[in-house]
DNA sequence: TAATTTTATCACTGCGCGGTGACTTTTTTG
DNA sequence: CAAAAAAGTCACCGCGCAGTGATAAAATTA
């Protein structure tokens, strides 16, 4: 009776092993990331990190990948009508990441990360997520150009920063600024978002 | 010869904890903020931390009012001439933030620490900060108001929020989508602020 | 000077961590 | 079936951590 003795196979345990490592990461956050959690999470002995992920940088190392991954996704769902000016443009780009990042505590865990630590690992994933974020642009811009005078990557980056930080302080402390981040909260920083992006694109 | 046998005192030795955990949080971040580390930065015995500060709970509350102090007296800097319009305000105030936070270290440790972990304890330096915040608006607003149709909270806080993400961001990678964070990008970067804050309140 | 209280140090416990070598069990190959 | 290779487990090491009870040294009081 029931001696289900689980059959080996190796890539599936990467997979099972990696798959916890998200769970752990998106759950405890980078502090309580480690080998023994992982192992924990996964179900196995934590020598098979080492042997298929080259240990915690190689499954860091992955999660990145997917995260970019993500991104691309995230941003490229709001198809169908292409925007008719820059401000749309960016207005799109800025409340489509808003959405998604809100959606996806993996994600937050790892911008998190970026600006708590101050390892090469970390540095990379800032630099993938904002080379993604310029590949968009590029892409989606079509013809479209900001208003001459205005320094289009420098707002940029002002824009998508606030949200940023705005979707992290929404997720430790529910509030920024006497805003509370709740549902009503959000839709005001999205009309605000609409606004200051019109306001110096349009 | 040399005989000093550091004469007892306990108010000095617990201001040289406080000074060392302070020195320990903006040289290692709050990963590495802990009893022994503080203990060996002081030169004085961890039990002490315990005795006069009611442990890092306490060490952490003092460093907390000291940053709400920081705070204040950074904002209130810039005085002079009264700001002529609410864009000229908000445009001061974010500036003036961006520049006290780029210099200080340790507060950027704190806002690290408080999107990464969300303890109690963090949270309520969080809240400390949006209060002082919305305090000086309301100090030093007088009888200027933003535009009709504006939600300037919602605004403000994406500006804030942005300019203190960037911070985080050159602190740990010294980019953000693209544009360098040196000398020049930070031009860029307040360049932008008054773009976006006469933008939508101009 | 002697007794007492304050200040500071020491030595230790228990824990979880990252990491590794030796082992057992299953699967594949000959 | 036996041998070899792959997959997975176990037991252990050294380390740094938070926390604590007993103890030593200086300062204060009697």
């Amino acid at each position: 009776m029931d001696k289900r003795e689980k059959q080996r196979d190796r890539s599936r345990t990467a997979d099972t092993i990696l798959e916890a490592a998200k769970t752990v990461l998106a759950e405890q956050g980078f502090a309580g990331w480690g080998v023994n959690a992982i192992a924990r999470a996964a179900g196995c002995d934590k020598q098979l990190i080492y042997r298929y992920h080259e240990g915690l940088d190689g499954l860091a190392e992955a999660i990145g990948a997917e995260m970019a991954a993500w991104l691309e996704e995230a941003l490229a769902a709001p198809e169908g009508t292409p925007a008719t000016s820059y401000a749309e443009l960016m207005t799109r780009l800025a409340l489509a990441y808003l959405g998604a990042l809100r959606a996806n505590r993996l994600a937050q865990r790892i911008l998190a990360w970026e600006v708590a630590e101050e390892s090469l690992l970390v540095k990379r994933f800032a630099a993938a997520r904002g080379r993604a974020m310029m590949a968009w642009i590029a892409r989606e811009r079509g013809d479209l150009v900001p208003p001459p005078g205005v320094d289009a990557p420098a707002a940029n980056a002002v824009l998508i920063a606030g949200v940023q930080n705005l979707v992290l302080a929404g997720a430790a402390s529910g509030a920024f600024m006497g805003v509370a981040l709740d549902d009503a909260g959000w839709e005001r920083i999205c009309a605000a978002v609409r606004s200051l992006a019109s306001g110096i694109y349009g």
